[in-house]
DNA sequence: CGAAGCCTTGATGCGCCTCAACGTACGTGG
DNA sequence: CCACGTACGTTGAGGCGCATCAAGGCTTCG
């Protein structure tokens, strides 16, 4: 059986009562994926929902002729694949496996009794969904007005910021990220993030290798980020 | 006294009983605003909420260095303001009347009470928040990966579906819109805009005047907006 | 009637995509 | 464990889409 100390302070769940969490557990199942696996994919029937224990997961949306955007990285401790609860009967979004990952997944249809059941779930999940339509309208933004060499600085300090790990030599990211992955999520070409990604090298920002990029001068990222057009 | 009939039939309170719909409305002010009223600015404290009974709202973010970006346009009927039920204690934008509008202010913390009395408000305001992700990420999506003349396009034909009057010529847009306007809808500039619309009315797709726009061939228009890089 | 706001149209330049070629690390199967 | 194939990364050359700069016309409103 699981255990309650598996979820009780992860912040979807914050102030929830035990046994609440008890009877919630019950009904989760502990699935496990590889690295790119598909957990699910856009336009199946959206019959469950999930908890990422660990690991990392790339919502992407794939447009009619084949390219991808990247929408978000989840990281450990947070629901995905809510696409029911917020009144779509199929998911959005394809969720791959960034890294390999573990997950509780729960049956759909008992989405309204634990919120009917748990008034705090429902104000956290409401949180929750407002904070990504906050971070949805804050990309646009920055597609709108800032030049690549911005948003791909600030894509690689929201990641750094949002799942680092600090070494000797900076933050590192903590999954294999490719330049293809940073250009998906910031709508530019793989060749453009090489460039930028060279120059930043050469001026002791960063270092990377392949699939794996560590910020060492987190600062000056940050201020590149925020540099307007010359 | 407001008359339930004013909102009974609106989608955010589908479903709801006739005396629930009585204690909110006794709660709710009406209140009038010109064009280029401001309803709410961004950084304001977030203690309303609000629906559209007449006009058009435009929501607006300001970037540090000035620039505008419209995040979206609220047509009557829909919610809107609904910040504080989202878990922010500030708006994160400003909401501008695009044309004359009637509103109706609530005091933002009477929704937990509202949401818990009413259980089908509350599932109705999900979709909605749900819808508006939806849409946000779809514009992400819209700004990744097309030219400048689909997306103005798209968003041409997205106001003149949610927004349009039939006349005689085609499909008129129901507010006073810009060039300027539209270029902050889709990351351009007024000149840009200005050109297309130029090529579109040589075409004889659309007719364009001063802060008007009519939509006279809405297929081509459509087609356009899909058409993949040449 | 003047001023301010909106729209148009041309000329110019550059940021970034596109196309192309090659180097390098990974992992997989014999 | 090595060899090969594949995925990932780098770098250059060239060109185009669209921003930028500039100037002028038209409408609306005080």
């Amino acid at each position: 059986m699981l255990d309650v100390s598996l979820i009780a302070n992860l912040p979807p769940f914050a102030d929830i009562a035990k046994d609440a969490l008890q009877d919630l557990l019950k009904q989760a199942k502990p699935v496990r994926f590889n690295r790119n696996d598909y957990i699910f994919s856009a336009g199946e029937p959206a019959d469950s929902f999930f908890l990422l224990l660990d690991g990392y997961i790339r919502v992407v949306r794939v447009t009619p002729d084949g390219e991808q955007v990247i929408a978000r990285y989840i990281s450990a401790g947070e629901l995905f694949g809510v696409a029911q609860a917020l009144g779509r009967d199929t998911y959005p979004a394809n969720a791959v496996a960034a890294a390999d990952c573990v997950v509780l997944r729960w049956p759909g249809d008992i989405w309204p009794e634990v919120i009917s059941r748990s008034p705090t779930f429902a104000t956290n999940t409401y949180h929750m969904v407002g904070e990504r339509l906050q971070d949805a309208q804050d990309r646009i933004v920055e597609m709108a007005t800032e030049r690549v060499e911005q948003r791909v600085a600030h894509a690689i300090v929201k990641l750094a910021d949002q799942t680092g790990r600090k070494t000797d030599d900076g933050i590192v990211i903590d999954f294999p990220l490719s330049r293809q992955d940073i250009s998906e999520m910031t709508g530019t070409t793989l060749h453009t993030v090489s460039r930028l990604m060279s120059a930043w090298e050469q001026a002791g920002m960063v270092k990377s290798g392949r699939q794996k990029i560590t910020v060492t001068e987190h600062d000056r990222l940050v201020t590149l980020a925020n540099h307007p057009k010359e």
